[in-house]
DNA sequence: GCAAGAATCCCCTATATTGAGATTCTTGAA
DNA sequence: TTCAAGAATCTCAATATAGGGGATTCTTGC
């Protein structure tokens, strides 16, 4: 399973990264990795004039500026997010709610842009947060528009997770499922990804076939009731195909 | 000046990626890099596993969700960030300003955090805008306070450019100017990064010898006489200071 | 100024990398 | 659905170059 190619090598060594671990010393991404020390060493050089990975004197290496500067470029011209926001602005003003931009990335969801009106933060998932793929309005939301190629192998994959939430057992019930909420535009879900709250979510498009993002609400399920939640989510669907139309999409949802 | 191992070959794709250009074809590439198409193809694949790229239909490539991910990782835990955070709310409540702070990378000055309660974003600084290295409040509140051996190579570098902005002719002089920047703890300028506009700020270090950061504030010329700017700078100072200390660095910027 | 530890250098060998061209896979259009 | 143009991948030989053991130099902290 070790790469075989120095690229992959080289780039193993930014996967060390994790929630759970940002500094790593010499020794231990020796151990972790098996490199030997030159090698190591001739990698870290790269990284560190790439600006990938600073060291840090007596505590090994961190992630560098040149991550936060790409990001930084990203979040600047990401038309999703220009056109995104405004709309984050107002519904999370409308409503004591988090409203969230989050990108579908092939095979991961994740938030790139986020705004609440809430004290709590339960509900709030920052920027570069990644999302459990098979819960939620959200994934929803993107399953649903998925052109059949698309969605049959992703369905396959995550075929336990799903029909745990009850979405249906077989491919045949999901799709089924997935076709109601195409119908409406919209994904709600009660308290799958946190407890105690709904999200409603709706897919934004750019010109190709497949969705690229969504745009959702997540709101404590004490502030909304299903008055309250069918007005957000035609609000959202409404923010959500502006959006797309911005972006060269399809104004409307339908298929 | 090409490049000779493939570590760095594979990373000066990602340097591709500018404020100018963030969508990169692989003919573009290619004849950019001189890489060969097999070859090209082999990193971009490498890369786009890694998730720091993603191909885009008809557009080329474009940078990744482990980018975001990345960032969002060192946002989440950096220090530095988390100590000053209630600093730049506090501050920038406090008048209509921009509050920063601003990492020194070695030989780099990059915004990573910040918030500002005017309406104009002249004086905006998002995180991640890499900033002017011999200009403004902000770098020269890091070169007074570095090591003489660290400032020496430094000023030579930039001496042509801090003698425009009249910081000294000569090393002496310069030193000299610093010399009283770094009694004081704080550095002002007027207008030097954005004409109108006073930038006031004071390092921030953790155990090592030369800071690291610097907490500051940037605020219009119009709504800052002497008096404010002087009580701006002792509450700069006061900051700074404090979250030194909570980074486990000298409370006071006295040598 | 010195010593311990960290980072880099040297240099040869085996091996992984490279690139030209052919081939297969996608994607959009008819 | 079929087709064609373009995009991405594969094959394979030649060879450049990455890798590692061990020595060396550079940093730091004392």
């Amino acid at each position: 399973m070790a790469p075989s190619n120095s690229a992959d090598r080289i780039l193993s060594i930014l996967s060390l990264f994790t929630e759970e671990r940002l500094e790593w010393t010499p020794e231990a991404m020796m151990e972790a990795l098996g490199y030997s020390r030159p090698t190591l060493y001739r990698y870290l050089k790269s990284l560190k004039e790439a600006g990938l990975l600073v060291s840090m004197p007596n505590s090994g290496f961190t992630l560098g500026p040149r991550v936060v500067e790409l990001d930084f470029l990203m979040r600047k011209s990401d038309p999703l997010i220009l056109h995104g926001e405004p709309h984050l602005e107002r519904l999370s003003s409308a409503w004591p709610c988090s409203a969230l931009l989050v990108r579908w990335y092939g095979n991961k969801l994740l938030c790139v842009s986020s705004r609440r009106s809430t004290r709590d933060n339960i509900t709030s998932y920052p920027r570069g947060r990644p999302m459990p793929l098979a819960r939620g309005a959200i994934s929803r939301a993107i399953l649903a528009f998925l052109p059949r190629r698309q969605l049959l192998p992703m369905i396959e994959e995550n075929l336990a997770e799903l029909s745990r939430i009850g979405l249906g057992d077989t491919a045949e019930a999901i799709t089924a499922n997935l076709r109601q909420i195409r119908r409406k535009g919209v994904a709600v879900a009660h308290g799958e990804v946190t407890p105690g709250v709904v999200g409603i979510a709706a897919p934004v498009f750019d010109a190709g076939q497949a969705p690229i993002a969504t745009f959702s609400i997540t709101i404590s399920a004490d502030l909304a009731n299903d008055q309250t939640i069918s007005e957000i989510s035609s609000t959202v669907l409404a923010s959500a195909n502006e959006i797309s139309s911005k972006l060269g999409g399809r104004h409307d949802a339908e298929t």
